[in-house]
DNA sequence: AAGCCGGGGAC
DNA sequence: GTCCCAGGCTT
């Protein structure tokens, strides 16, 4: 069995010999930056966040730059990252920090744990990268990396479970110098242990892995119940004439939280009845039909043009006029990208 | 405790 | 198709 000493000298040894991961965040102490990194990361893989994370850096340089933006301007540079409300707590972070904390980063744990957006992994990660203060990461690679080392049947998916990997994590980190020690073990998890086809022959626990030993490498970590995917038909009416659109903003809890849309209705299939709007008298009943599968739900997207509808009809509705330049200003789902783009629109 | 929130890459 | 990603908030 290992001893945590080992773990962290092993941990440490690969990082040096052999870990040359490279990542426009890694090794800088701007907790702004941290901080930023790490939000976008949340549940994104750092192929995919990249990108995001260097144009919003390189829009807004301090946090107070972030806090005087527009709305509207940072969700469109977040357009296409998926879960929109992690943009809205960076705002409201941002904010928080420029006017009630003079545009200081709090530099505690449990100041940085209270910020709006920012749950155990992400305050003991800006934590420890920008202070290196001796707080344990645990995130998927950790929990995957810890869960076959240790041979763990586990599930870190209910309080018991995150109890039980925060302990085991911070038990085992290097406590002086855990920024260096919480790089290290994500770095491992996410090139050399990897969840399918882990690469055994580089991990520096080879020898030492309990899953690897057994042979269960597969069945670790304990998976998470996959949630079932619910089908919903979302119908989007296309009111448009030759330079305009007309659009709304969508503001309920539901998915797409602050993004713009046609406007739409959802049915329980893909019919509407007359029921469903009385305004949509003249609706096109053969419409362009999109489909975007979610991790949590298929949306089936019906977009019904060539709408006869009045001026005065519209006046009704909650929806506002763009020119039909301004589309790149507004942000919208990945439904409606894929619809202007199908028809030339971007 | 369970449900909800996106989108995409690797296999 | 399946898995799962530098998770967190709401109910």
């Amino acid at each position: 069995m290992l001893s945590t000493q080992q773990f962290s000298l092993l941990l440490l040894k690969w990082n040096h010999d052999f870990n040359r991961r490279n990542m426009p965040w890694k090794g800088i102490n701007d907790p702004y930056k941290i901080w930023l990194s790490e939000i976008i990361l949340q549940q994104t893989r750092v192929d995919q966040g990249e990108k995001y994370y260097n144009s919003i850096t390189t829009k807004y340089l301090t946090v107070s730059d972030l806090s005087l933006a527009k709305d509207d301007e940072v969700y469109k540079l977040w357009q296409g990252l998926g879960y929109y409300n992690r943009c809205r707590n960076m705002l409201h972070t941002a904010r928080h920090i420029h006017q009630e904390l003079n545009g200081i980063f709090p530099k505690r744990y449990e100041d940085i744990l209270n910020l709006k957006g920012i749950g155990d992994y992400t305050a003991a990660a800006i934590a420890s990268f920008a202070y290196n203060l001796p707080y344990a990461v645990v995130d998927g690679n950790v929990v995957r990396v810890l869960s076959r080392v240790f041979g763990l049947n586990q599930s870190f998916y209910d309080a018991a479970g995150k109890k039980f990997f925060q302990s085991l994590a911070l038990e085992l980190l290097n406590k002086k110098k855990s920024a260096e020690y919480n790089q290290a073990i994500m770095d491992l998890g996410a090139t050399v242990c990897k969840p399918q086809l882990p690469e055994c022959n580089q991990c520096p626990f080879e020898k030492k892995c309990i899953a690897k030993i057994e042979n269960r490498i597969n069945e670790l970590p304990v998976k998470k119940e996959k949630l079932k995917l619910k089908v919903r038909h979302f119908h989007f009416f296309v009111f448009e004439d030759k330079t305009s659109f007309y659009i709304l903003k969508r503001t309920s809890k539901d998915i797409w939280n602050q993004l713009y849309t046609f406007y739409m209705i959802e049915t329980e299939n893909e019919k509407v009845k007359s029921k469903d709007n009385i305004i949509l008298k003249s609706i096109n009943n053969s419409p362009q039909v999109f489909q975007q599968v979610l991790s949590h739900q298929k949306i089936q997207g019906y977009f019904h043009i060539n709408n006869k509808i009045t001026e005065k009809e519209i006046a009704h509705l909650n929806v506002f006029k763009i020119n039909k330049y301004e589309l790149e200003a507004y942000a919208f789902p990945r439904l409606l990208i894929s619809f202007f783009q199908k028809n030339n629109y971007l």
